[in-house]
DNA sequence: TTCTGTACATGCAGCCTGTACGTACAGACT
DNA sequence: AGTCTGTACGTACAGGCTGCATGTACAGAA
């Protein structure tokens, strides 16, 4: 087998996308430059461009853990809660901005994504494990129930994801991020009950 | 008089910002060098780093004029209509939607914004002339009069801007901006809708 | 006329990215 | 064992880009 070097690998790719990680949370993609990321992760450049394409391809991985990591969480949240959408929703758009508290999320995420990977990229959310995807499914199933009235489920869950990633980009920002993250709370949850009505 | 150079040089300042918007929004911050700019301004970098402390600045610069444009837009339309706040909203919001099928719009305000300037810069709302600004003051005053019911008016702001936004960047990247304009901005004034009662 | 400040041009230093090339080693095959 | 192939990684280099320091031309004041 060559279980040996690909175990070793694997290892070294994770290590570059957690150095990656802390970092673009940190300072930004631009400002962080790839020999920083190799300090970090203990490793060369050249191993970097051996693992992946570009920088940019990096980041794109550091993305794609930050959001499957927030995918989980919101899951598993949700999950208990059975088929009542109104709280599923609920407790998911809590879990979403919880999540925001932290930088990564803030600068990987909802800051610097849109940027740095173009729109092809990133819009295109055939990534199994975003939560806009678990919004998505979830309002298009409330949609279908007849619980909410949009002309399109898909239009709806752009809005209220937008409303989501701005409450949070607010929340990141704030002074005092706890208290904006209640307040925020409170006003989706309101919109959401203007909706289920 | 200083007239002459002071003119000279307003002349210069305003076609290094042009140049910029123009290749900003064709091939977005980081794939455009100031070379290319001032080139297209016909100029050196010379005068570049004369008016601009560095890039971002002129980055500041060109978004300024971006939003002051829609800001003009939105209010010249909204205008005439006297203090009906939901016609107000709901043509505003329009406006807004129809500016975002502009590429300078798209990539400039919406997509890069954010990660270029930092949230620092960017969500400090001092600017008089942006169309957030007119979304919050017309809100506030719809919760004053009763006829919007929500916790804080502030929090609803960035709620809706998000959500205006996120339609924007969706138009910007559908495959048929027109009709996805329409599905959105019907989908938007159905949100509105009720929240005014 | 001289002097000062502004508008711009040019050349340079340093950093950063991406790539070409070299090395070490795990496993397959003989 | 010996060779051979492919992968993981290190190193050196070229090109581009930003920001600054320095030079020049000129408008207006004194």
């Amino acid at each position: 087998m060559t279980n040996r070097k690909v175990a070793q690998g694997e290892h070294s790719r994770d290590a570059l996308t957690a150095a990656a990680i802390t970092l673009f949370a940190e300072k930004g993609f631009a400002e962080t430059s790839t020999t920083e990321i190799v300090e970090r992760a203990g490793l060369t450049r050249g191993a970097l461009y051996h693992h992946f394409a570009d920088k940019d391809q990096l980041f794109e991985a550091a993305l794609e853990a930050v959001e499957g990591d927030i995918f989980d969480r919101v899951q598993a949240a949700a999950a208990p809660l059975g088929d009542d959408l109104r709280r599923r929703l609920g407790t998911g758009v809590g879990v979403f901005l919880d999540a925001c508290l932290e930088p990564a999320v803030q600068r990987i995420l909802l800051q610097e994504a849109p940027s740095v990977l173009g729109w092809e990229r990133w819009q295109r959310l055939d990534r199994p494990r975003c939560a806009r995807r678990l919004l998505a499914v979830n309002l298009a199933e409330a949609v279908d129930r007849g619980l909410v009235a949009a002309p399109s489920s898909a239009a709806l869950t752009h809005l209220l994801y937008g409303a989501l990633v701005q409450a949070g980009i607010v929340i990141a920002g704030a002074e005092d991020p706890r208290a904006t993250r209640t307040i925020m709370g409170e006003t989706v949850d309101r919109l959401l009950d203007s909706l289920f009505d």
